[in-house]
DNA sequence: ATAGGGTTAG
C-alpha cells in the first residue's frame, strides 16, 4: 500500500458542491428508488416545492425523469417539463421517450417537431423514440420514411437502435417490403431485435409462414422474445395447435416462457375452447409464481369463460388483488355471453358504483349484450342513453351494432333501421348483416331486402348476406326465392366458408368443419347426433 | 449526473 500522497492533502478543500447536495438530497434520491410509487410521489412533492430545489435544472430533471417514467404520471411529466425555461437534451429526449411509450404516441412526435425548432437539437438517443412513436401509430409511415430520410442524410441509420426501430416502425405499419429492404441492409449483424421485429410484422400481416422461415432460418440465438413472437403470431393467424405445438418445443429447448407466452396460451386455448389445456396453463402460472397482471389476468378470466367454465372465471375474478378495468369489461362480457344477463348487469352496477373505476366503452358492450340476450329493450336503451350523456362517451359502430340487435331481436325492425339511418358513422356490412338476421327471425322480407342490399354493396365477396337473405325468404316459405339467392351465390361464386369449430374431450382438441366428414370418428358422432334420445349431457 | 430497440386482453 503506498503512503496517502501529501500533495493532495495539502491542497485546499473543494467548495461545497450544490450539485453533490442536490443529489443526496432525499426527496430526490427516494425518487431514484425503483419502488418508489406516484402515491410516494404525492406525499414528497411538497416537499421538492419547499427546498425550492426544483429552481435547481439538475433536479427538476430528476422530477422530470420520474414522472416520465413507467411508474410516474405523463401528465405531470409534461407540465413539469413546459415549466422548464431551457430544457436540455435530456429532457427533451426523456419527455419524447415517455410519449412514445403512450396510447398517444402524436404527442411524442410533436413535440420533436417543436425540438427540432428549438435551440437543442435532436441527436441519436432522440431518434429511436421517434421512431417507435410512429411504428405505435401504425399507419403514419409516410412522414416515418420522412424522418428515415433525414436520419439517411445525417448518416445515422449506422446505428443499430435506429436501425431497429425503422424496421419496427415499416414492419408495424404493414410496409413489410420498406421493412425487409432495410432488415437485409444490415442482415449480417444478425440482431435478435432486428429478426423479432421482421417475425412480428409477418405475423401481423398473415404471412405467418415468413415469419416461420424467418424463426427457421435465423443466423442468431433466438430469445425469448423470438419465441413469443411466434408464438404469438401462431395464435393471430388462428394456428393455435401450432401455437401449442411450438410451446412445447420452447420448454424442450429450456427458454423461460414468460407473462407474455401465458397470455398467447391462454388465447390459444380460449379459441379452441380448451378447458383442459387452459386449466394447465392457469395451473403453470401459479406453480412459477408468474406476475398476476392485470392482462394475465383478463387474459385467464376470457380463457374460463370461453371454454364455458363461468364459474372458474368468476373464481378468478374475485380472489384477483388487484382488478384492472379490463377484469370487470371480460367477466362482464363473459357473463352476458354464457346466459348469466343479471349477473353482468349486477355486476356492471358494482362498477358503476365503484368509486376507483367507471365503466368504459368496453363495459357498455358487455352491458348491450346482455341487454340484447335478454331481450330487454329499455334497458338497452337506457344504457345506450346513458353512456352517451352520463359518461359522454361516442358510441362506436360495434355499441350501434348492439343496440341493432337489442331493437332487432325484439321486432322493433324500422326503428333499428332508422339507426342505422342516422348514425353519424358509415354503417358497414355487419350491422346490415345483424339487422338482416333480425329479419329473418321475424319474417320482415321488405326491410331483409333492403339490408342485405347494403350487406352485398358493402362486402360482396361476402356470403353472409345472400345466406341470410336465402333464409329470410325460407322462413317466410318462399322457397323458390330462397332458391334464387343460392343459385346468385353459386354464380358471384361466393361460396360460404365453412364454419369451424373446436372442442376438448378429455384433453384432446377436435375440430370440426361444418358439414365436415373428416373427424375419425364422424360416422359415430353423425349416428349419435341422428339419435333423438341423445342429449349433451352424456 | 443522466439517456435509446423488439412481445400481451376486451
Amino acid at each position: 500500500m503506498l503512503p496517502r500522497c501529501s500533495a493532495l492533502s495539502q491542497s485546499p478543500p473543494p467548495p461545497p458542491s450544490i450539485s453533490k447536495f442536490l443529489s443526496d438530497h432525499p426527496c430526490l434520491t427516494m425518487l431514484q428508488n425503483p419502488s418508489t410509487t406516484i402515491n410516494h410521489f404525492h406525499q414528497i412533492y411538497p416537499h421538492i416545492i419547499k427546498t425550492g430545489i426544483t429552481h435547481n435544472p439538475i433536479a427538476s430533471t430528476r422530477v422530470l425523469s420520474f414522472c416520465a417514467s413507467p411508474s410516474g404520471n405523463i401528465n405531470y411529466a409534461y407540465k413539469l417539463f413546459t415549466r422548464m425555461p431551457n430544457p436540455n437534451l435530456y429532457s427533451w429526449n426523456t419527455i419524447i421517450r415517455a410519449f412514445s411509450r403512450t396510447s398517444t404516441p402524436q404527442f411524442a412526435i410533436s413535440l420533436f417537431v417543436d425540438m427540432l425548432y428549438s435551440e437543442i437539437q435532436p441527436q441519436h438517443l432522440t431518434y429511436p423514440s421517434v421512431f417507435k412513436a410512429y411504428a405505435q401509430l401504425g399507419d403514419d409511415a409516410y412522414h416515418g420514411s420522412q424522418l428515415h430520410g433525414r436520419v439517411l442524410k445525417l448518416g445515422l441509420q449506422k446505428d443499430q437502435f435506429i436501425h431497429n426501430t425503422i424496421i419496427h416502425m415499416y414492419a408495424n405499419s404493414g410496409l413489410l417490403s420498406e421493412a425487409k429492404r432495410v432488415f437485409d441492409e444490415r442482415i449480417e449483424l444478425g440482431d435478435v431485435v432486428a429478426f423479432n421485429s421482421m417475425i412480428m410484422g409477418y405475423a401481423k400481416c398473415g404471412e405467418i409462414d415468413e415469419s416461420r422461415k424467418l424463426f427457421d432460418n435465423m443466423s442468431t440465438t433466438r430469445t425469448s422474445v423470438t419465441w413469443n413472437s411466434m408464438i404469438s403470431g401462431y395464435v393471430r393467424n388462428v394456428k393455435l395447435i401450432e401455437a401449442l405445438e411450438l410451446f412445447y418445443n420452447m420448454q424442450e429447448e429450456r427458454i423461460e416462457p414468460s407473462e407474455f407466452t401465458m397470455v398467447s396460451l391462454l388465447n390459444a386455448c380460449a379459441h379452441l375452447g380448451a378447458l383442459q389445456h387452459g386449466k394447465w396453463v392457469h395451473d403453470y402460472i401459479k406453480r412459477n409464481h408468474f406476475e398476476l397482471n392485470v392482462i394475465v389476468v383478463t387474459a385467464i378470466i376470457d380463457m374460463y369463460c370461453k371454454c364455458g367454465s363461468i364459474e372458474n372465471a368468476i373464481e378468478v375474478f374475485e380472489k384477483c388483488p388487484r382488478r384492472g378495468l379490463s377484469c370487470w369489461n371480460s367477466i362482464i362480457i363473459g357473463l352476458a355471453m354464457n346466459g348469466r344477463e343479471r349477473e353482468a348487469i349486477e355486476l356492471f352496477s358494482k362498477l358503476e358504483s365503484s368509486k376507483l373505476l367507471k365503466p368504459d366503452s368496453v363495459s357498455f358492450i358487455g352491458v348491450l349484450t346482455a341487454c340484447k340476450h335478454l331481450g330487454a329493450v329499455d334497458k338497452g336503451k337506457d344504457y345506450f342513453e346513458s353512456m352517451m350523456n352520463n359518461y359522454k362517451i361516442e358510441p362506436s359502430i360495434k355499441h350501434y351494432t348492439c343496440m341493432v340487435d337489442v331493437l332487432g331481436q325484439a321486432g322493433l325492425l324500422e326503428e333499428a333501421e332508422e339507426l342505422i339511418n342516422g348514425m353519424p358513422i358509415e354503417p358497414d356490412a355487419i350491422i346490415w348483416g345483424s339487422l338482416l338476421s333480425s329479419c329473418r327471425k321475424h319474417g320482415n322480407v321488405q326491410i331483409a331486402k333492403r339490408a342485405a342490399q347494403r350487406v352485398y354493396e358493402l362486402n360482396p365477396n361476402d356470403a353472409s348476406g345472400y345466406v341470410l337473405m336465402s333464409n329470410v325468404h325460407a322462413a317466410s316459405n318462399k322457397f323458390e326465392e330462397a332458391m334464387e339467392q343460392r343459385l346468385l351465390m353459386k354464380e358471384n361464386s361466393t361460396e360460404k366458408e365453412p364454419g369451424c369449430s373446436s372442442i376438448e374431450l378429455y384433453g384432446e382438441v377436435h375440430e370440426f368443419l361444418a358439414g365436415g366428414r373428416l373427424h375419425h370418428k364422424t360416422q359415430e358422432i353423425y349416428h349419435l347426433l341422428s339419435d333423438s334420445s341423445f342429449t349433451f349431457e352424456d
